[in-house]
DNA sequence: GCCGTTTTCGGCCCGACTGTTTTCAGTCG
């Protein structure tokens, strides 16, 4: 069992104590177990064979046990004895937003709805309405946030299904038989949710390959053969589609799979006028690589992450498709946390990793004071930070250090430190962390004062959504991009996995508009600033090239560029 | 459930916003 598989389950329990009225802190324990896990740069079952499982934090006698018979059984005790107390669809209710545990139960016991779609119904009567300390406008807030939830339902975010895909790639590779396997679908588009992880192969014999596939441990549930397909969930739920063809239909089987289909649907119009099959070239040998397709019809390479019929082949038949971004261009990370507020790791082990990965620069941009639960720094704490950080600098330690800060832009619309220290400097990031549900005038305003502020480099997860968790803030996005336009503010890719924010689409529209683009990846930890990936995969989405983005500038560069910043209008 | 003891219990990141109230509880980060 993988650490992700492993976090589900004791996740799953918190929630499920939480929802049985258990102590509070019982269930934090569990929760605090999860954060662990997900911060933990290796796999537990390697920790669990060292007998270490104890030295983790917040591992005690109950939490070793649980991981243990997880390991060794893939099943447990605790979880199923859970299951059978409390009703699965209270759990699903905990997902949507404004619905807390007292509110559920309170819901349960009054109304016995134990399920999504008895509490949709009871909204629509305006039953919930009725209950102690449940008034209209949360009713409607739940209705709202029950279509946000259907509207996600069975899809994951790019971030845990990619993985799995890169995993179940790389297994079955090492099957007899198989020349050839890749991922195709969203995940290969690089879609920020993925509907089904797909997978192609090539191979002599499918059949063979097929049947192996059909006894993988992952294929947990509604497995369905189909043709050359085999079609299950894991047992997260993460639909999976793996498709088994001969060699020579290698090539055309994966181009298929990768959609969009309104790409592939073109360019098969495009190619009906040529009577070869498609699987052939002109010279009737099979298509070796996928570039041959397009060749076929005059074009150039389209990249996956474009294939959207979005201009993409208007752009190639004008040759005018731009060069997109690789991960390999980026040359710093311009915000990450440190142990200073509510990182995990000391300022040191964040710059080597950072050194580890061939960066030239890394941003230290801990939260601001006002962030009381992440830790935020009071001035004095700032300006000792910054002080460790120019004694790093002076160590040579082979990457450049910045002084920073993740300034909070407060409910009111100032910003959590005066000017004069956000002055000293050398980036200064704002975003919002309170107030998420003011109206669009307001908190519109607040990212328009923020981004005026002669010092604001950066504005941070520009739109505040949390893939099917967290609505964006009502901005006018709009406003934002004309206004980052005039002030020569960057924009950020928050490249979290989980937030994606800018998306694709805004990025393009920054692109078009000339606003300058920063991807970061807001690692609280080290393995998260490998997450810069998902960022790159977002910017290709939005057409974006190395000339776009901002972090790809090299040390000297970026120095002179934020030293001219700050004297923006 | 975990931790760290002035060891076997008592405490466990805090503060703001929102919607429900009519002085506060629930939710969120």
């Amino acid at each position: 069992m993988t650490n992700l598989e492993i976090t589900w389950v004791l996740a799953e329990i918190a929630d499920l104590l939480e929802l049985g009225g258990e102590n509070p802190f019982k269930v934090k324990a569990y929760r605090q177990a999860v954060r662990v896990l997900h911060h933990l740069p290796e796999p537990v079952a390697v920790m669990a064979q060292r007998g270490e499982l104890a030295k983790l934090p917040g591992f005690g006698k109950t939490i070793v046990a649980t991981v243990k018979e997880l390991l060794s059984t893939g099943t447990c005790t605790s979880l199923a004895r859970l299951r059978e107390e409390v009703p699965a669809g209270l759990r699903e209710m905990l997902a949507i937003p404004g619905l807390g545990v007292r509110s559920i139960r309170t819901i349960y016991s009054h109304l016995g709805i134990s399920t999504l779609a008895e509490l949709e119904q009871a909204a629509r009567e305006k039953r919930l309405r009725t209950l102690p300390g449940i008034g209209t406008k949360s009713e409607l807030t739940v209705l709202r946030n029950i279509e946000m939830f259907r509207q996600q339902h069975g899809r994951f975010p790019l971030g845990v299904a990619l993985p799995f895909a890169n995993q179940l790639v790389a297994e079955v590779r090492t099957l007899p038989g198989v020349e050839r396997a890749e991922i195709a679908g969203d995940v290969r588009r690089g879609e920020e949710m993925v509907e089904t992880a797909r997978i192609v192969v090539g191979a002599d014999e499918p059949d063979r390959v097929l049947e192996v596939i059909a006894g993988h441990p992952q294929a947990a549930r509604d497995t369905v053969r189909e043709g050359p397909s085999i079609s299950f969930r894991t047992w997260m739920g993460l639909a999976v589609k793996v498709t088994v063809v001969s060699r020579k239909d290698f090539i055309w089987e994966w181009f298929l799979a990768t959609g969009s289909r309104a790409h592939t649907n073109r360019v098969a119009e495009m190619a009906s006028g040529n009577r070869i099959p498609p699987n052939r070239l002109n010279s009737g040998s099979f298509l070796q690589e996928e570039w041959e397709i397009y060749s076929l019809l005059g074009l150039p390479y389209i990249p996956p992450e474009i294939r959207e019929n979005c201009g993409e082949l208007e752009a190639a038949k004008d040759g005018s498709l731009p060069e997109l971004l690789l991960p390999e261009n980026i040359k710093g990370d311009l915000h990450i946390h440190t142990m200073w507020s509510d990182g995990l790791n000391t300022i040191e082990e964040m710059a080597k990793a950072a050194y580890a990965m061939g960066y030239e620069y890394l941003a230290i941009t801990d939260h601001s004071h006002s962030l009381a639960i992440a830790n935020g720094l009071s001035v004095e704490r700032l300006q000792e930070q910054w002080e460790e950080i120019r004694d790093l600098n002076r160590q040579n330690l082979g990457i450049r250090l910045f002084t920073g800060v993740e300034v909070d832009i407060l409910a009111d619309g100032r910003l959590d430190y005066p000017d004069e220290v956000l002055a000293q400097a050398d980036v200064v990031i704002a975003s919002i962390h309170s107030g998420f549900r003011q109206e669009a005038e307001k908190i519109t305003t607040r990212i328009e004062g923020a981004m005026k502020n002669p010092h604001v480099d950066i504005v941070a997860h520009p739109t505040g959504r949390m893939l099917g968790r967290r609505r964006p803030y009502d901005i006018q996005i709009e406003r934002v991009l004309d206004l980052a336009a005039r002030t020569g503010t960057w924009l950020e890719i928050n490249a979290f996995p989980d937030r994606l924010d800018l998306c694709d689409k805004h990025a393009r529209q920054c692109k078009d508009m000339e606003i300058p683009i920063v991807i970061n990846t807001d690692a609280h930890d080290v393995n998260r600033l490998q997450e810069m990936l998902y960022g790159v995969i977002t910017a290709r989405r939005g057409w974006l090239t190395v000339d776009d983005v901002m972090n790809t500038r090299s040390f000297d560069q970026i120095t002179r560029v934020l030293g001219a910043k700050g004297k923006k209008k």
